[in-house]
DNA sequence: TTGTATGCGTTATCAC
DNA sequence: GTGATAACGCATACAA
């Protein structure tokens, strides 16, 4: 079923029926209802592969995530979805890449196979091969998260820095003397991992304006090292009396900690910090946090990303997302321990 | 970029260049080493679309999951992480598209314009319009889950029937004789989706074999629907002293109602049913469980879909998984409430 | 061992 | 208002 049968069963030109398709030229009423007619009977769509040929652009944006093998947290999820449903809204498809290890097949394809128009990426590094592999490629891309250097660069991101340093002076506010910062992985940092390293660089900050004491310990993305994390921080640290938190799937396992300690939240213990709203309003007392708008920013990253593509001498453009902390209930007056 | 002026630098015709990359046909060491070093030197790689174009097939599967604006559940997540890792074990690209509504312009794409060579359909329904859409297109595909009538389709599914029964088989044994099921939620069900239907069918089926009461409720897929409907449930059934559910994410709803009435686990209650590994690992006491093997299920999918691909005439085949209960913490004998 | 020619299905330029 | 035709980049049957 190609635009030859359809010309040939309608009794017109291939031309005439492309343009009925594409209407960029006229065509008169009773011809184009003719076609039009044989098109609706065989369900002709033109095939993609013959027209991101002749046309150049394939109407497909790339989406590269973390590998496979390691489960999403909901913010990855989230902009995931975002992603795919902003691309949607403009009838744009979305092949995914999960890529990250460093000889990458699923990548290369992407990069260099022609097969989409522009790519967005998840979970880069300060330093990220990919980036400059992208950008040797002269493919237009996206970045969620940012390098050390993104100058020259379309990026959005969450300003980590700028939300851990809220909540710590949301904490110094409140009385607190001793804090600590529950960051992702030791692996994620050791990597490189962007907002373990701002968010790092943000509670430091923030601890040393007020002169508090800070304490940042490293914890895995689940629930079990949330557990242990939190027990061990509260054994070894006893002065401390609230945390932050960029780790949002350890908070059911800081709250299981907290709860076998006898230490409730806030009377005598808070917690704050950054978390995909789910978490936050699941947390017994609903935290109080920054709620990353993934929604917002996906939508945000297609339409950086379209403009690239359609503007290719364009200044890239890049937007730092520091949304408002939610005061819930998991904060409060600093009592000693 | 392309393969005429590999050619051309490389002083050969683009046949020569074209069988060096395919090695369909001999070409001597000479010639191929100064074409290589030339593909090597620019980055080259065949555009993929003149490629699809030229050979009818595009490398690519078509991925439809549930529309973008809900979350994921952990199983469909591992469904998908699982189907594009398998894909790219296979050299093979996924394309998403997220299709849930009546008219899907994403999904008519997929299934019409030739974009990809097969499709994993997941989340369908007893009776789904996209499998017969797909059927009289004549793409291959693969469901994750089965319609009323899967004769002929080749699909994956989780036996929910055998699995509830199972758990009910259990629980009976352990003297319990009012159980409930908590299923997911009532659009869902109402809706037709497979799985609600069939764990129920073999919820009534166990119970009524075993002689016992069961009730059976619906829940939303969140924490708070959990918290909920598992406070309604115990006021109103006060002799229920157990439950199945095959709903996973109101698992840590259900957990925070049976501590607020002072239920302790297993002691007081007994709690099982179909899950996730990690949730059923994160519940406390570790929930005694069927734990769906979604990374074998999403290898399997794409397995069985290549076979489709690559013998269109070929049968389809099918594969039902009824893992087995994994006996944790959170069962135990019946004592009155 | 290598080169030439054709066609995949489309869009767009040119001609009428 | 419509038709013929030339690319797009590739793989391969056919020649040499």
């Amino acid at each position: 079923m190609n635009i030859g049968e359809i010309a040939r069963r309608a009794g017109v030109s291939r031309s005439t029926v492309s343009y009925v398709l594409s209407g960029k030229r006229a065509v008169s009423a009773t011809t184009r209802q003719r076609i039009q007619a044989v098109i609706d009977e065989l369900g002709y769509r033109p095939n993609a592969s013959a027209r991101a040929l002749k046309e150049g652009r394939t109407r497909t944006l790339g989406l590269v995530i973390p590998p496979a093998n390691q489960r999403l947290t909901d913010m990855q999820l989230g902009f995931v979805a975002s992603v795919v449903e902003a691309a949607a809204r403009h009838d744009l498809d979305v092949l995914l890449s999960p890529s990250g290890g460093d000889h990458d097949r699923s990548f290369e394809r992407i990069v260099t196979g022609r097969r989409v128009d522009g790519v967005v990426l998840m979970e880069i590094r300060l330093t990220d091969d990919r980036v400059t592999r992208l950008a040797t490629a002269g493919v237009p891309f996206v970045t969620i998260g940012r390098t050390a250097e993104p100058h020259g660069m379309s990026w959005i991101d969450v300003d980590y820095a700028a939300l851990i340093s809220r909540c710590v002076h949301h904490l110094a506010d409140l009385g607190h003397r001793q804090v600590a910062l529950v960051n992702r992985s030791a692996e994620l940092v050791a990597a490189g991992y962007g907002p373990s390293h701002r968010a790092l660089a943000g509670f430091r900050a923030a601890t040393a304006e007020r002169g508090l004491t800070g304490i940042d310990v490293c914890c895995g993305d689940d629930t079990a090292s949330g557990e242990a994390g939190m027990t061990q921080l509260l054994a070894t640290h006893p002065q401390v009396t609230a945390v932050a938190t960029i780790n949002e799937a350890a908070l059911p396992g800081m709250q299981r900690a907290l709860h076998a300690a006898g230490l409730s939240v806030p009377g005598d213990f808070s917690v704050t910090g950054v978390a995909a709203q789910h978490w936050a309003e699941d947390f017994r007392p609903p935290l109080t946090a920054a709620d990353v708008p993934t929604r917002d920013m996906g939508a945000e990253a297609v339409s950086l990303l379209l403009e690239l593509i359609a503007t290719p001498g364009g200044t890239p453009r890049h937007r730092l997302y520091a949304p408002p902390i939610s005061l819930r209930e998991s904060t409060g007056p600093a009592r000693t321990r």
